[in-house]
RNA sequence: GCCCCCAUCGUCUAGCGGCCUAGGACGUCGCCCUUUCACGGCGGUAGCACGGGUUCGAAUCCCGUUGGGGGUACCA
């Protein structure tokens, strides 16, 4: 049925403006994405905004800086422009009423009369398994139309599927089909004129001459209207092939459920602020229905673009791990050079008033130092704050748990003493001499040994080495640490 | 209800008739390393939903069952 296309690939992302921007949305993107750059055709984005009472300007504005920030660019669509434009489906009402008009003089299509639960009521009284449109208005006489009309009905537009099969091969699925009596006629526009969906992406996707169509599996069923609808927009001029179609596999939630968008496990612009950078939420959003290889899964885009097939796409749906993404994003920090890491880590600082902003010489110098010894501690930016607050904060300021006991003070004495008498004040000299003091001398393991010392330098349990801390610290500032915990 | 899609470790996957007593990753468990935590290293755990075929041979092909998901709008 689909004829298979020559032609350089156009493929589209065409998200409509509800909500927030969905994980599915992005994986969709990317696999649209990866698939042009792979094939150097063209990614186009697009807007569906056809549903008025829906559709929310601050939605169009998260999907744009989603797509920014994950780095897909689109080479046509909104903002970019294109020869296909304009982008939006709310700009393109008169391409829109143009092809209604001529599919209206074509006996593709026919006005329905028939208002709220008329056909299905009709279709339950027929004892009809199937539901949805009954054809009811498909061949109405001239008086029966008249009588509609004088009882003041409006009326839609609706398209007539032809009988018989409709089959394609599934990019993703291989060969599927439908037998049209399953897929009732559908409406192209609401009474009022407005065009729908059902309308206006085959209409988009044939001005636009768009060879492929990935989009998610939700859209699998309007399939063979698509189809239909097409053979019609070639015999009217609009089309000139059908496009090749694949469904991607769900994106689920917890348990078994679709991620719903309100699940803000959903929410890509969280997983930013979670501290997640885009290659390695993409590298994971990847693995959800594909693998570069049997043994790998960190990889980088320019490797998924050189590598990826939407024929090795799995047709299943995947549930979204978090604890996965993380453990990908974590490997995706440690690709990253200091300079880029430091780069990425400074909002998440700057956020928490860890360093000033801008940044002043001090903070920067103390950043470059203090950098190395986290970068391979880190899954997330946002454990940058906690991790390095320590060094940043000025006494008045700093803050210790409280977990020093007693029995602690005496080591920490001992601390005090072995520092304050160091010469020279590097990460050796302090190790050296802290390892001479607690360990050989007092004959404590390292763990009773320099957990104490550790809480009182970091304030944490947890910080970075802590020798190169104390180092970084400087000599005065550790010994007040030190000092302070003893009181 | 009807239509469509899907089915390998807890999760994501490799596997496209023999290379599979099923490989990798995350998780989890144990051990090692160690300046706590983390990182890193080593090892373990765990799976072809079920039943029929086809075939010399099936995780791989076919049919059915079961289970899951989606659709069934003047939403997209």
């Amino acid at each position: 049925m689909n004829a298979p296309i020559k032609t350089p690939v156009r493929v589209r992302m065409a998200p409509s403006p509800t909500g927030s921007p969905h994980v599915g949305l992005a994986r969709t993107a990317l696999f649209n994405w990866a698939f042009a750059r792979h094939h150097g055709g063209t990614f186009v984005f697009r807007i569906e905004d056809t549903d008025k009472e829906r559709n929310t300007e601050e939605s169009y504005e998260g999907l744009i800086e989603v797509m920014r920030w994950l780095g897909l660019d689109w080479d046509e669509g909104v903002l970019v422009g294109g020869p296909y434009g304009p982008y939006r489906q709310s700009e393109r009402t008169e391409i829109y009423a143009d092809v209604l008009e001529k599919l209206r003089g074509s006996s593709y299509t026919y006005d329905c009369f028939c208002t709220g639960d008329e056909p299905t009521a009709r279709r339950k009284a027929a004892g009809s398994k199937v539901m949805g449109y009954d054809g009811f208005c498909r061949d109405l006489t001239a008086e029966q139309r008249a009588a509609f009309e004088a009882e003041g009905r409006s009326s839609v537009v609706r398209f007539r599927m032809p009988d018989g099969e409709i089959a394609f091969t599934d990019l993703v699925r291989g060969d599927i089909s439908f037998q049209s009596e399953f897929v009732p006629d559908f409406a192209l526009a609401r009474a009022n004129g407005d065009p729908l969906y059902t309308l206006t992406a085959p209409v988009d996707d044939a001005t636009m001459e768009i060879t492929h169509v990935l989009r998610g599996e939700d859209l699998l069923s309007s399939t063979p209207r698509q189809i239909a609808l097409f053979e019609a927009l070639k015999e009217i001029g609009v089309a000139k092939e059908t496009p090749l179609f694949g469904h991607l596999p769900y994106v689920m939630g917890e348990g078994n459920k679709k991620l719903s968008k309100r699940d803000p496990e959903a929410n890509l612009l969280g997983y930013r602020d979670a501290g997640f950078v885009p290659e390695g939420l993409l590298n994971y959003l990847a693995l959800l229905g594909w693998s570069i290889a049997a043994d790998r899964d960190v990889f980088t885009l320019a490797e998924m673009v050189e590598a990826f097939d939407i024929a090795d796409v799995q047709p299943n749906p995947a549930r979204f791990d978090l604890k996965k993404a993380e453990a990908i994003n974590a490997d995706h920090l440690r690709m990253l050079s200091l300079d880029d890491l430091t780069h990425r880590v400074l909002p998440f600082l700057k956020q928490t008033g860890v360093v000033s902003d801008p940044v002043s010489d001090a903070d920067a110098q103390m950043l470059e130092l203090a950098m190395p010894l986290i970068s391979p501690r880190m899954n997330k930016l946002t454990e940058a704050p906690t991790l390095l607050g320590f060094l940043f904060v000025d006494e008045a300021s700093f803050e210790r748990i409280d977990a020093i006991g007693e029995a602690d003070k005496e080591v920490l004495q001992a601390a005090y003493d072995a520092v304050s008498a160091l010469e020279t004040w590097s990460t050796a000299a302090i190790e050296e001499a802290l390892r001479t003091a607690l360990i050989e001398t007092m004959g404590l393991k390292p763990r009773k040994a320099f957990g104490p010392v550790r809480i009182a330098i970091s304030g944490r349990k947890v910080s970075p080495p802590l020798f190169e801390s104390m180092e970084l610290l400087g000599r005065e500032r550790s010994i007040a640490r030190l000092h302070d915990a003893l009181l």
